[in-house]
DNA sequence: GATGAATGAGCTTTCATTCAT
DNA sequence: AATGAATGAAAGCTCATTCAT
């Protein structure tokens, strides 16, 4: 008989957590919210995660190695610097889309309750599968000559506050369209913004 | 002798909650915090403004407000496109850096803690006079041809989710260089992005 | 009308948890407890104590001062170093036998929840006033040639340890006799110890 | 080949209890911190004791038993009362100094959480096999006319007290110097205070 | 208008003990 | 005997808000 073992049921928290964090927000979801999402005692909770914040902690780890992953995948792609930007805004707008949880959390946790992450997540070591990711993506745009040279950080900025921008008016419902449809204008300009001049 | 009006003393408020609720987040400040920064009494913040949720919508449009100002003065300049594009940056990064309460405000409480503006905030309300003025930018720009003629949404998001990305990662020490560096490089960005093709 | 003042109100804590803690000692009493005692919500509590530990620091000192004013009146009395000893023994158990909370929160908390005490009152320091009284009368009863000139530990041990065990074996009732018949005999073997040689 | 006996991982409970309650206090310690330092499962605990209060009386049993064994050594031994009260304070103040643990135990929980010691413990019947042997050291001491003849618990409140004090300064690290160095003069004290008048 | 003591619900966290395996 | 996940009650503490003065 399958029994659940310690590492799913940590799987089960991290999932109802993310998904009552990137919807209400780290104050106002409680440890009680979370087991109880769980089917756990509060007390029980503490056996997996030793805090409030660590629990939050590895989630913010556990979303960027997602999105380090799937942003590898298509670097990996033998395709066009362009379709690559593409095929991001696309990944990008499906999970805001379909899982909104870690999109949502790096918007709502990680943005803005820096607090939570002040010691061990300093600058951006808690991201940095994701961040690494982009940065090979931007450097290998400029090694074929696609990219403009540019300084890291302004093309960086630029394509997740850019991203991120368009999601959360998205989750606001502010968008008269469904995200998908801004795909190409949004590829377009982030890639007139970036490309060789 | 010169009193201390009622509205002073909102003003007075208004003044210290901003930089409070923009350094620690909303949950984070307590109304006594707020109250000994302006030098009050608990029970007396409470006649002057209801709840800690109205106050926080009053910070939200007090901002919209004054962001609004400062882009018309811009519109109403009399300069290219481009031109006022630099402009905006530069004065939104001349803000983030020089009193970085208002910018703050945006991206640490008004972006994350959704549920504090439920009602009243819907959509973009409280924000209406700062992208009532962008929607003015956009549309002139495109009116004398400066701009490509696209969806409103996707020019905002391009443009706001930008600027606010790079003062994050200003805000969190990430960036290598002062903002003022980055001012032209971003504006070239935003331009090449939205410029007529 | 006579009103409760905010320093008579502490004093009601100090009183009510003087009592809680010396009879089921620091972990078993708990803030609620101590709040009802009072008459008072446990919110209010901490308007007057910043935490339970900072209160068992308050009433050591507060215990510390009121037990070496007791000893410095016998101090200055004009009797001799025997008669002294007489009035100390007697002022304790008086104390130990008609409010108890005092001797008993040193024996019960002071002496056995050390980590409690941990900063702030190293070494002596919160008991100062109390234990410098008994060096004052070491002091003197050297001077005037009734005691043995030893070191002041092992003198301020046989004294203290002697009158604290004596309690302790009292609030445990195993004594069979009341505190008050061991009077004489405790103060002879005192003064038999010290004792000029 | 030798398997662990019952009794023996009883004996591994015992010790580690006792270094743990002695130093962290009864409140402090918790059951898994004590399984921890046994290397056992907390499960496991229960089937050796079926309490954490029933640790602790058995804890009091055992060090009261060792140490009225090491009392009766002395009192068979056939020396005059003065070396006897020596050699008593000298293993005291030793086993104070190289395993502390059991004389910690009376001085910070045995004294201080009576609450834990309630039924079955009443009186001193859980230190019966200590105070026994200190009961016939004092009756032979008066016997063989060394000893002044008095009420028992004035002698054994002033030897017990006295020592108890020294090791509890000790252990706070209020004596200047080592306890072994204040053996002579304690002894001295109290043989003072006992001896024929 | 001004004060700040008072409330009380709710939060995070702990831990002795149990029990299915 | 042995494991350790699970429970749940309770602790210390916080804070938006109220209200008597």
């Amino acid at each position: 008989m399958a029994r659940i073992t310690k590492e799913e049921k940590r799987g089960g928290i991290i999932s109802a957590a993310l998904k009552l964090f990137s919807q209400k927000g780290f104050y106002i979801t409680t440890i009680p919210d979370i087991a109880q999402k769980v089917g756990m005692s509060v007390g029980n909770f503490y056996n997996y995660f030793a805090s409030k914040e660590l629990l939050a902690k590895e989630l913010l780890m556990y979303i960027a190695e997602y999105l380090g992953k799937r942003i590898r995948e298509i670097n990996e792609k033998d395709i066009s610097t362009e379709e690559k930007i593409y095929e991001i805004v696309s990944m990008y707008f499906t999970m805001a889309d379909e899982k909104p949880e870690m999109i949502q959390y790096f918007l709502r946790v990680y943005l803005s309750n820096r607090e939570v992450f002040g010691e061990g997540c300093e600058g951006m070591i808690c991201v940095s599968p994701f961040v690494t990711e982009m940065m090979i993506f931007f450097e290998e745009g400029v090694a074929v000559n696609d990219l403009h040279n540019q300084d890291f950080f302004s093309a960086f900025g630029l394509f997740m506050g850019y991203l991120g921008g368009m999601v959360f008016l998205f989750g606001e419902k502010i968008l008269p369209e469904p995200l998908e449809w801004y795909k190409t204008s949004i590829s377009q300009n982030i890639y007139n913004a970036l490309k060789t001049r």
